[in-house]
DNA sequence: TGCAACATTTCTGCATCCATATTCTGAAAC
DNA sequence: GTTTCAGAATATGGATGCAGAAATGTTGCA
């Protein structure tokens, strides 16, 4: 529950401790850093090239964001994930993406539904080209349009947040060739009904895919997939 | 999203970036601080007789939760909050609630039935006698039993996130004489149904309760209690 | 009088230093 | 051989110093 803006995004960019933040959640979600590893602060200032300080800083950030424990005196923690804690994100998660795609049947300029129509037909096109880079980054894509298009800063944000945090376990989900396609499927309904003003539909089908985005992910193996860090490739 | 356990709660007690962290935060919610109003690391550090570095930390985590809003290189200012966020929160906090209530009803232990039984029963006391302050500690108290028994970190985090984001907003909703009793009835209907082990009964009833939450708090005049700072008592 | 360039002040960002809590190590005692 | 306790090593928590950016104030010129 932050508010994000460009002012944001410049700090994060030119201050030490901004570029610290992000290197560090980039490598814990990445999985450079392995579960429950402790995280000391001045090997990382060396490693990165700065001092303590903003080493520091940027660990009260990720304990906030919950990607590192923080015990007092003692040490930063990367944080586990259990799969009950990605089962139960998905589910809130999926409420969420349900209300968001309500109120963006509701809020949506013309500007962002074009954006979306054409998101879903060029997905549509690397989908038969079997272009899974592009299909997962169209993915990403669709989903950041939805959440913009809601004119919730509140649920976007909280929206942001958690598809930050799953990218932890998200992996080789979508590299599997089978739910790309299909997820974009489900993409076009949810764009169609939102074009056709109907709210209702908008949501259960948003509501409905992001629990057919879990499923598949359970049953792609959601054990292999997390814990050992493979390569990341996708969305959802 | 972040972990929060016993760990922290000492953290936050024994160390001055807890301190300075939480006074803050309390000064902020309580409206000791105006919206937009800057704050800075030397007059905070001073009148909490510590230096600027627990000050600064403190900074980042306000931000992170949304409180302030760092703008590099210039200074912290209190966010402010529109009727609109504050709708939003409700609505999100609503469908939440709704899972909650689902899950606890799976999940809940026999202690914290009792626990909640015994809120209901003794917050119907309090309602008879017109004791509206231990009423909205009750009303307080159901919410986090509520929480703990969904058995769900990640679930139990958000809500008690926004429980204490709308606090900033929340004043004198049940000091109204009228909503504590309602309040409680919904609550005695909610703990029925989870006891009932009917989920889905359980899961609209929170969900409604919460609508009629803010529902209220619209008709008692959002814009009055919003902005100038009158005293809190209470909650939902 | 208005404006622009410059100087001053103020505050943040980062580095460094000191204090303290925890952990590790090793020697002595049983 | 095991346990225990003391001291060293190490890491974090907090304070302070210094450089630089932004805001403010001032002066000189049109």
């Amino acid at each position: 529950m932050g508010n994000y803006d460009v002012k944001q995004e410049v700090t994060d960019k030119y201050s030490l401790r901004g570029r610290v933040f992000h290197k560090l959640r980039e490598d814990i979600l990445s999985g450079k850093y392995e579960e429950h590893e402790e995280l000391k602060e001045v090997a990382i200032g060396e490693e990165l090239g700065v001092s303590r300080t903003p080493v520091r800083e940027a660990f009260r950030q990720l304990e906030l964001e919950g990607l590192i424990q923080i015990i007092p005196n003692k040490g930063a923690y990367v944080t586990g994930i259990t799969e009950k804690d990605v089962k139960d994100i998905y589910m809130i998660r999926s409420l969420l993406e349900g209300l968001c795609a309500r109120w963006a049947t509701e809020h949506i300029t013309p500007e962002q539904m074009d954006e979306m129509e054409e998101n879903v037909y060029l997905a549509e096109f690397h989908a038969k080209k079997g272009h899974l880079e592009q299909l997962a980054e169209l993915d990403n894509r669709f989903h950041d349009i939805l959440y913009e298009a809601c004119d919730s800063k509140m649920l976007e944000h909280q929206l942001k947040d958690f598809h930050q945090y799953v990218l932890r376990v998200r992996k080789k989900t979508l590299a599997n060739a089978n739910r790309g396609p299909k997820s974009n499927e489900e993409h076009k309904r949810i764009m169609e009904a939102i074009k056709a003003r109907d709210a209702d539909l908008a949501e259960n089908l948003a509501h409905q895919h992001m629990i057919n985005a879990y499923d598949n992910m359970v049953k792609n193996g959601l054990h292999e997939a997390y814990g050992n860090h493979t390569l990341v490739t996708s969305s959802e």
